[in-house]
DNA sequence: CTGATAATGGAAATGATTTTCAATAATAGA
DNA sequence: TCTATTATTGAAAATCATTTCCATTATCAG
């Protein structure tokens, strides 16, 4: 039914086999859900998704299959800092839609935004090379977060 | 016994009882051994530490306190990956000691590093400048850490 | 010194994530 | 296409960091 994707379909049918995983209906369900949706899924989230078309994965499928990603690199998983982890689908630092995140810390809101990425990717990629190679580390990710207190929030007071 | 500190003893007082808290031997404790540690605590290793000392505060009592500190801001509340948080001093973003974290994604090993800082922080306080106005936001913290693998990971392989 | 109440600890509860294990399904090769 | 190998699975139980409860204790303003 959904048409749209289906010339995406296959791109991580080789990544998945070039690592010896194997290509499930769960693990498919999965990433098709954190491809298109907007905003930061906790594991419990992408099973409620996908339950009514998958009622057969169960949330421990879900967790493995999120550590899979991660460690693949296809997903990132993210602490806001309310006890549950967050996934989201890493585009790649390069990607369309890269971009960092604004925390509020009294509602847990999170606002993406990717004003001045520019500068601060560019930044980023310099002191990565730096960083890199002073402690020999071999860098594939960063985090940036601000946290503060929105609007709302404020105005509670 | 301990000399050193007497000093400074003092300064956090006012900021505990400027809130309505009260000051107390657990308090004192814990903010002490978080002021002189090196590296990442988790609250456990803040509990042992304290417990020879003051085995009448119970574990209880220090996630309590963490998290007071923490909303005080006189404590970063870090997530490593490991499962466990980890607590930090706060000097302030302007503090002799500030550090961002480099972290390996395998053996958890954690590396602070003050290069590149400056460019770093100019550039935070920009975005944050920015951030804050178009999006309403009390930006009060912000987080910065890099991933990858550290050589000795890397030479396992 | 004393009352109001913030803070405490220990045990029990919580809740996200992991582990276990027998059953199942995906894939490579015949 | 069929089969053997072995990765993957779901459900239930186990883990384990963190929180909550509640009766007791300690801090500190007056």
């Amino acid at each position: 039914m959904p048409r749209g994707e289906c010339r995406g379909e296959g791109w991580w049918h080789g990544k998945f086999r070039g690592c010896g995983y194997r290509l499930t209906l769960g693990r498919e369900a999965i990433l098709d859900v954190l491809s298109k949706a907007e905003g930061h899924l906790s594991a419990e989230d992408i099973y409620m998704k996908i339950h009514p078309k998958c009622p057969n994965v169960g949330l421990t499928t879900v967790y493995r299959t999120l550590d899979v990603l991660s460690n693949l690199g296809m997903v990132y998983k993210l602490d806001f800092g309310d006890g549950r982890a967050r996934y989201e689908f890493a585009e790649g630092p390069k990607g369309a839609h890269h971009h960092h995140h604004l925390v509020c810390t009294e509602c847990h809101k999170i606002i993406d935004y990717t004003d001045f990425i520019d500068d601060e990717v560019e930044l980023l990629n310099q002191t990565e090379k730096g960083l890199g190679q002073k402690y020999k580390f071999k860098i594939t990710n960063h985090l940036i977060q601000f946290y503060g207190v929105c609007q709302e929030c404020s105005d509670k007071k």
